[in-house]
DNA sequence: TGCCAGGCAGACA
DNA sequence: TGTCTGCATGGC
């Protein structure tokens, strides 16, 4: 176990901020037993990880100190100042305002590449529970088991051989829908070389999206999701139902990005994540 | 029961 | 180039 004391940082805020669809509070805690207050539980690759808020700004996280640092640090994002986001928001700006007070603890997570591939391509026309239902399933079907202390914990997710040895009816099985042709290709497109998942990552974020965009399945959205969630391009913005909505009804139709150049990635988080809660609803008195 | 969800590709003008 | 339409399925 590792006690550490992190600022700009919620875990039940980062859950919920639709950037990561198997980062979850645990029914029942495998290793961070006896804890008052809720446990969270990831999974990067076959490494599971387990973690809680003790007190104010204090968390426990079950590895240890040489593991967090060499895995965890860079995953949670905390060589980056947030607080600096925060302070740069434009006061008169009272949307944003109030978007960051209340999602004070939200951070970008340095994701793995292939996952936000296939899950941002899951997302399309799925509500959260939806998205995170269906890649649970493909993880059980088709990822391997990971154990801790002799228990079965999760499964990882599913690699691109994994998906590329199965039937595309096999797929279908796990709710992904019309997607079903999109992952495939993908897949067998990794596996036969056509598509660099890992090269993605080396290129500027621009070609980055120009070379997501040629894949079968991903549009603009899907695009700027995979680059901010997947390659952590923090100025990618995405532009969602969601994000369209505050647009038209905060902004009178037009949200210059430009103001926020080089993070605006993590602004589009405060406003996502705030204007699908219920204190927005409070907030603007709607149904 | 019906609506909606972190959209996309393909057809058509 | 811009607009329209069909699409699979689960959660609420």
């Amino acid at each position: 176990m590792y006690r550490i004391k992190i600022k700009d940082f919620d875990l039940a805020q980062i859950e919920e901020s639709g950037q990561c669809f198997r980062f979850i509070k645990c029914d029942k805690a495998l290793i961070l037993k006896d804890y008052k207050n809720d446990v969270y539980r990831t999974i990067v690759g076959d490494r599971y990880l387990e973690a809680v808020n003790v007190e104010n700004d204090v968390y426990d996280f079950s590895c240890s100190e040489a593991e967090f640092n060499k895995y965890w640090f860079d995953y949670f994002d905390l060589a980056t100042d947030y607080s600096k986001f925060k302070e740069s928001i434009n006061q008169d700006d009272l949307f944003l305002k109030r978007a960051v007070e209340y999602g004070y603890g939200i951070r970008i997570l340095v994701q793995d590449k292939w996952e936000m591939l296939v899950s941002f391509i899951i997302s399309q026309r799925k509500s959260i529970p939806a998205i995170r239902s269906c890649i649970e399933s493909l993880c059980q079907a088709f990822g391997q088991p990971i154990y801790v202390d002799g228990q079965l914990a999760a499964y990882s997710f599913p690699s691109p051989e994994s998906f590329a040895s199965h039937d595309i009816e096999e797929l279908k099985a796990h709710g992904v829908g019309y997607r079903d042709k999109y992952i495939m290709k993908l897949a067998r497109d990794v596996v036969e070389g056509r598509i660099d998942v890992e090269g993605l990552g080396q290129l500027p974020a621009e070609k980055a999206t120009e070379e997501l965009l040629k894949i079968f399945g991903i549009g603009i959205k899907v695009a700027n999701c995979v680059s901010l969630f997947g390659l952590h391009n923090i100025d990618a913005f995405p532009i969602d139902v969601w994000i369209n909505r505050i647009i038209f009804d905060h902004y009178n139709g037009h949200f210059d990005t430009e103001e926020y150049k080089g993070y605006a990635g993590v602004i589009q988080q405060y406003m996502f994540y705030y204007v699908r809660s219920e204190q927005y609803r409070i907030d603007y008195n709607k149904a």
